[in-house]
This record gives structure tokens, sequence and C-alpha cells, in this order.
DNA sequence: AAACCATCATAAAACGATTTATTGAACGCT
DNA sequence: AGCGTTCAATAAATCGTTTTATGATGGTTT
């Protein structure tokens, strides 16, 4: 078999360069090369000396399959999210790669395009890089219906939760936060708020509405569950804002559901803070930038990824023991969004 | 050796399921369920079946890799990016991951931080998963130089311009883009505009303002040079608007120009666009969202990431010809920021 | 000088898959 | 029956690596 060495584009005749290669040039045996890399056995120093120069000369890295194969140590490791242009779940896994890679693994990255069918086709075809581990963030609370049955690797599974248990679980505190936020609503004296999520079958969705209405106290809160589709989303919530009973507050529970209300509320009139509150969970850049700024529940999402690998690293380390469920706690930002001023009411929007 | 099964948590004595334990359990050989699952030499019903009815009841899935050392048929690519928390990069590896996976693909993602040194490594370190090829976009211009040597796979540089030219290339028309944006700017009678970027070694950048120079027309241009670093951008930045000639139109270049100097202006009380114009390159969500919504170059980003993909697979296929270079047309959003109302001068600011 | 012991290099087997070459059975034909 | 031809199934070789067992060399101890 003829082998064309591609360098950007340019061809050359060359062979895939192995570690026979390299045994060949440094005049030694494979073995001994496996050994120098890997400083197992003892090597005499004019052999090690012999054999890294080749190496550098050939420019050999060892495959890590073939290794894996012959060693079973794996430095390979999952991801699976739902959707990556999430920027939540991007920085999830942007930090991931990073605890990832100083433990010495890679990250094999595989988004779902938040469709459970998708995620369980990943999760299959996936199990054919024989990872060490896999870390998921569920499309939804059906997780463990979808996992291969033979499946012979660790799990840590993050942000939302299994309606299944028998998982290790790095989540956040969803109702105290959302009770936090109402809580503030309420106390800025606000009457009736509309709190506003996706769907109660993303369980971050529905532990954030029931925390949030355990804690309106004397506000009137109502939700309205409005669906993934932000078009469709976009419909419902422009219906019940112009049709339902007057507002003076706003709670988002999501991201998408997030920027659909902002600009809503924009192209109606409604003036924040004046004619109504807003306040969102999962917060965002320009959220900060906007004017008045928004108060936002922030996710401690890099500490959730870093807690998530460790976790995984535990389980590699052969700790057997019960599922680890660890919640974190979110910050909230209280900013002009949800401040009413000083005596002036707000007037409820239509 | 004993195996440990692990569903979520719960352990069980298991072998690892290879090919020969299905062979086994079918009464086959293991060439013929190879045989039966790649539907390679003819198989009868019955064993098919019986095979079949083996690989669902043990969960198998073949091992890619071992599979790859044999055929030498690859089903890994990779995907090298500056910083995964960029919402341009994340999109462009999302698109990618998709395109990827159509054509039988799973794409190992890797982020550099920003950082040569870390990318060289990263490129090294890569090479030991065989990847079919490679996707890059590189931390700056010097990308040949870090390459791996012995390096014997298709690469496809995306986004930004290696200095030497020897790659497959999909990038935009930086160029043209700003030269729009700017003659938009001095049609709308600025007089004074200051162009913000974080480095002219960043090819993008270097394009884009000289892009955005040659079509100022009668309008003053100037460009600031700000680095990469936020807050030593923020003061370079604050000084000149603070203490420089004055101005009524700023252009910034990428990403994190475009935050820190939209939050610097609202701090200053720089009213967009009665004081200033402000315009960006590289849209995000909420430049629709603020008020006046911003004037943004937006990328063709998913576009980008699919060219990039088709490249590869074209060489994947065997094209050797001459680099492919391609250059992609942005669109550009004119809104309310740069937008001069009728008959009403703007001051210039301090 | 024989016996023993380190030390260091290697040959060969193994990992899990695919491929090539081989076997054996069944069949049709003279 | 003898012979060629298909067809189906498999044994064995192979990919790149690590590991285990073996062998060679030279030095130290009796």
């Amino acid at each position: 078999m003829v082998w064309l060495r591609l360098v950007g584009v340019a061809l050359e005749r060359t062979p895939p360069v192995s570690i026979k290669l390299v045994a060949e040039r440094a005049g030694v045996s494979p073995a001994t090369v496996s050994n120098v890399l890997n400083n197992k056995a003892s090597v005499s120093p004019a052999f090690s000396n012999r054999v890294r120069r080749a190496v550098e000369e050939l420019g050999y890295v060892a495959d890590s399959n073939a290794s894996r194969l012959r060693s079973g140590k794996h430095s390979l490791a999952a991801v699976v999210v739902p959707d990556l242009t999430n920027p939540v779940f991007s920085a999830f896994v942007s930090t991931l790669e990073r605890a990832a890679r100083q433990d010495g693994f890679n990250l094999l990255v595989v988004s779902c395009d938040n469709a459970a069918d998708q995620e369980a086709d990943r999760l299959r075809s996936i199990r054919s890089w024989r990872p060490a581990g896999l870390i998921v963030i569920p499309c939804d609370g059906a997780l463990a219906a979808r996992l291969p049955q033979g499946a012979c690797l660790p799990i840590v599974v993050a942000d939302r939760i299994p309606d299944d248990a028998a998982f290790d679980l790095i989540a956040v505190d969803n109702a105290q936060a959302a009770g936090v936020v109402a809580a503030h609503l309420a106390a800025q004296g606000h009457r009736s708020c509309l709190v506003v999520g996706s769907t109660l079958s993303i369980s971050n969705v529905r532990e954030r509405w029931e925390g949030a209405s355990a804690a309106a106290g004397p506000m009137t809160i109502r939700l309205l569950e409005a669906g993934l589709d932000p078009s469709l989303l976009r419909r419902r919530l422009r219906d019940r804002l112009t049709g339902g009973p007057p507002l003076d507050a706003m709670f988002t529970l999501d991201h998408v559901t997030t920027l659909v209300a902002y600009q809503l509320l924009a192209e109606l009139g409604v003036s924040i803070p004046r004619d109504m509150a807003f306040a969102s969970f999962d917060e965002a850049e320009w959220m900060r930038l906007v004017v008045p700024p928004i108060t936002a529940v922030r996710q401690p999402i890099e500490a959730m990824a870093e807690a998530a690998w460790r976790q995984l690293m535990r389980r590699l380390a052969g700790q057997g023991s019960a599922p680890n469920i660890l919640r974190m706690t979110c910050a909230v930002e209280i900013r002009g969004s949800t401040l009413r001023r000083r005596g002036e009411p707000n007037t409820a929007a239509a």
C-alpha cells in the first residue's frame, strides 16, 4: 500500500509512523521503545537516548487506542449536552474540557439537539469509542430508559435531574434561588407575578416554579408553561400579556424564554421596571449591559463542570459507593430591572 | 480479571462485551459476526438472525478503534478552537458536530484557551487519536510552525488566516463587510470614527481594519489596538475616550472589544446614537435586544462550519489539488445604533 | 570455576476488530 | 463416480501497542 503524507495539503510518500518504525530507526525492539516512553522497565541511558532521538526525528505519537486496547488504560471521556449553542452548556463543556485535559483526558463532545431520540442514539454510538466515563446533561427526566443496556461505564449526570435517582448528580438548588427572586419581588411591593417557563417536564423548570411559588408570600404568582418552540412560546406569552389579568412582575425560568419575553416586552412598549419588573433565571452577558440591567440568577456553571469531572474521577478510582448527589448554590444578582423606584407605584401593563 | 459492570452506579460482575462474546453466544465465529454487522460476505438468514439476536441481547457495540486499527477506516475527526466560551466558536463547533455526525463521524473538541503554546500542545496530543482530519481555528497566523512535523492528515483552517498559505481555508470577506460598515457611517454624516480591535496579529482584525479604512471616504478613521486582556483593553479605551480628540462614531472589531466598549460608553453616559454611533463586527443575540439595537456584521458561522466540513470530506475522498480558499460574505445588519436622527447633528463626546 | 544474581533487551502473546485465504458441503454436470 | 463450481463459514494473519516471560551479558560470591 502506498501512503501519502499530507502536510497542510502537500503530498508526500510516507508510511504511517508506528512504534515499529521508531524501533527500527533506533535499532531496538518495539518493547524497548514502549518501555522508554512509559518509563516502565529500566532502560540504559544509551538506548533511551537513541529511542528519544528517533521519536523526535519521526514525530512519533503513540496511538492512544492501540494503547488502551492492550493496557486497558483509558484517556478519553465523553460529554453529551442537549444543545451546544446554549451559552450555559457551552460554558459547561468548555470548563469540563479543561478539567479533563488536566487529568490527561481528551473529551468527545456530543450534542443531541434537544431531542430525546437523538440522545438515545448518541449514547449508544458514543460507546463505540470506549470512553472511560460519561458526563450527561440529559434532555429530560427519562434518561435511564435511553441508556444502552450493556453499559459498562460510570455516568455523571449534571444540571437536570433524572427521574431515576440511581445516578451521580451535580445540579443547582433551583428552588432556593427561585425563592430568593420571588421573595425579592414580593418585598419590592409587586402584587402579581407571571412566571414563564418552557416545560415542567424539565426538572429545573419544575423546581424553579415550585421554589418561586412557595416563596411568593402575599404576591399572586401564576405559571405560564410556554413550550420549547420560540415562535409558539412568543404567541402564547403575547396572548397572556395582552389578554390576561394585569401584571406587575415577570420571572422567566430559562434562557430561550428570557430572550423571547424580553424582546416582546420591548415591542409592546412595556417599560422595565416602571410598568413591569423583570427577572430571569440563567444570566447572560448582555443582562449587565442593557438599561436597566436585569436581575438574574447566576448558576455556578464552571463549578458544576468541575464538580462533575471530579465525581467522574472518583468513580474511575473505583469508589463504588451509593449515588452522590450534589446541589450547588446559585448567586442572585439583584439589578435595576426589579427595583421599584422610591415612591413611584408602577402601573399594571395592559 | 474481575470485571465490574456499572449501570448508573450499580455494580455487577460482567466481562466487557467483545465480538468474541457475541460470536460465542450466537454459536458462530467472530468473522461471521463481523460479516453480519458490516453486511460484507454473504451470510445465511439463519445465522444472520442468530447473530443479530446475540448483539441485541448483549448490547454489543463494536469498538471503533479496533475496527480502525485493522480496516484503516476512520470515523473520528477533531476540531481545535481558541476558546469555547466565545459564542461564535461554540456555534461553529455545534454546527460542525452536526455535519460530522451526518457523515458518520464523531468529533473530538479541543480548546486551546487562546494560547499559542497550548495550541501546539493540543495539535500534538490530538494526533494520538488518529483522527481522519483536523479542522482548526488558529490562535494566530503562525499555525504552520506549531504543526507537528510527522503530520499525516488533512487540515482545514477556518475563520483566521494563517501566514503560510498552504492550507485549505474557509473564512469571511472581512474587508468587504468592514468596508460596508465604514461607508455606512460616513454616509450617515459621521466625521470621525474610532476603530477598536484587539490585535492586528489576528488576521481578521487586520483585514477588518484595512477594509474599514479603505472605505471611510471623507470620514477620519483611526485605529486603537487595545489587546486581548479585557481590563487592559478597558483602560486604554477609556483613556482614549476621555483624553483624545472628539469622536462621533465607534466601530469595534471583535467580540470582547464590543462588550467592553459598549459597557464603557454606558458608564461614561455617552448616548447612542445621539452622542456617538456604535457598530460591531460579530453579532450577538443581545444586540437586537438593547435600545437602540446595534448595527453589526453577522458572520455566516454555520455556513462556514458546513463548508469546512465539506472541504475536509473532499480531502478525505482523496482530492489532492492545490489549497482551496473560500471567502464567504457577511451580512451587515444596519440598526438604530448608527442611524442619525433626521436633522439632529450629534455632538462629539468629550 | 561453578553457581548465583542483577541488569537490560527482546520475542511472543494479547487486546478487539477486519480481511484474506482456506475449508467443507452441496450441487450440477458429464 | 468423478469433477468443477458455488456458497457459507471459519482459521489465521494483521493493525499498533503493552505485557509477560525468556534470554543474554557480565559481575559477585562461594
